[in-house]
DNA sequence: CTAAAATGAACGAATGTTCATTTTTGTGTG
DNA sequence: CACACAAAAATGAACATTCGTTCATTTTAG
């Protein structure tokens, strides 16, 4: 009945999103690529901007869904970090269309994808928490290891900027056709994050 | 004389770009940020296309001007590593608007970027090839650190994820207040990426 | 006074959004 | 089962703006 007309809206704009950014297409083409007409688009959202936002909360739950579906705290943290870097590799291939639009929420205005725009500033600041709780296995992780000496004693933000962006940045120009990479180089890499985070015994210097 | 509206229009187009992207401002707004009438703009422009790439041109250029101002193959792989990722740091933060636009030149289509649409190939190719010839010193950091063992036996594309992105994350987020990085963390980060990149003698396992 | 540089009003096309109209859906009646 | 009919859902032409670009005109420089 309804909703899957929502759902097909949501799904074209998050095609033409990562194709076009948000700017780059118009709610006529979204109509179009949706299966609907113009005004249609208008029953479920309330403006363009309102579409963006909706989407992006479907999108960090879906992806958080995904990275953690085979989450178990009572492996060793590496292979929890493991685990959860495949699971991110994996999904970003099935849907790369999400893969990338990452690119264009990390680029827009925060206050376009949470809140309202001053008003209550109380409910801007619940929602933001509410899409950061989403990850909390991942902060659990971080938390874990710092405390146990097997993780360097970053921020979530710098562990995070270590071993999650590369792994996205990678599968990206995978998917794009600008690299290859196979099962043992994924390894590989997987492994190599997990070095740039993990607390090494021996000072890191130039061997000479 | 001349040329100086062209920088002041190639700088309004970059401030422009990182706040709005490609389709997000337009072009009397650009005209109005630099100073000039809007039909100032198409003297030294073909088109708003034409704008970008000339700006892409200029923006590589003198971004690997900067990353390698002390470069010297003299020095040890690790100080040649740590020089260049400083002064990516400082670069990032002097010019935020570079930094910014960076991902918005990520998300165009190549064909944007590069050569005229459909006319001679060749060109295209060259000018892609000249592109990557300016961050050949990178390059060739990583060729000799594969070759003695140093670094890892990735590919330029792989290293560079593993290293760069990191940096320029964190660089991008620190700029943007969402964190705070001081001298010795950011010199705990560039070792942490160093660790990801070198080769470690160990195998790199769970140590229970 | 001439040539080059710069201007900004004006163009048709496209933008996001609205709303009077049409189509579909669900339910009660003969 | 057929039909009527009101409520809900969907439509797309029309709206006022704004877009990228042009070019006849004005300003500047030598």
């Amino acid at each position: 009945m309804a909703d899957d007309k929502r759902r097909a809206i949501l799904y074209a704009t998050l095609c033409l999103l990562s194709e076009r950014g948000f700017h780059g297409f118009s709610m006529k083409q979204l109509a179009e690529r949706a299966g609907v007409a113009a005004g249609t688009i208008y029953l479920y959202f309330r403006d363009k901007e309102d579409l963006i936002r909706q989407l992006y909360q479907d999108i960090i739950s879906e992806v958080a869904r995904r990275v953690f579906v085979d989450h178990d705290t009572s492996l060793p943290l590496y292979e929890q970090y493991r685990r959860m870097m495949l699971n991110l590799w994996t999904f970003h291939l099935e849907c790369p269309e999400i893969m990338l639009s990452k690119v264009q929420f990390d680029s827009m205005p925060p206050d376009l994808l949470f809140g309202q725009r001053g008003k209550e500033m109380a409910v801007l600041l619940d929602q933001r928490d509410d899409v950061l709780d989403v990850f909390k296995p991942m902060m659990e992780l971080y938390q874990r290891g710092r405390d146990s000496g097997e993780l360097k004693p970053f921020s979530d933000e710098m562990l995070s900027a270590l071993c999650i962006d590369p792994v996205c940045a990678l599968a990206r120009e995978h998917y794009l056709g600008l690299l290859h990479i196979n099962e043992e180089q994924l390894s590989a890499v997987i492994d190599a994050t997990w070095d740039a985070i993990r607390w090494h015994p021996q000072p890191t210097v130039n061997p000479v």
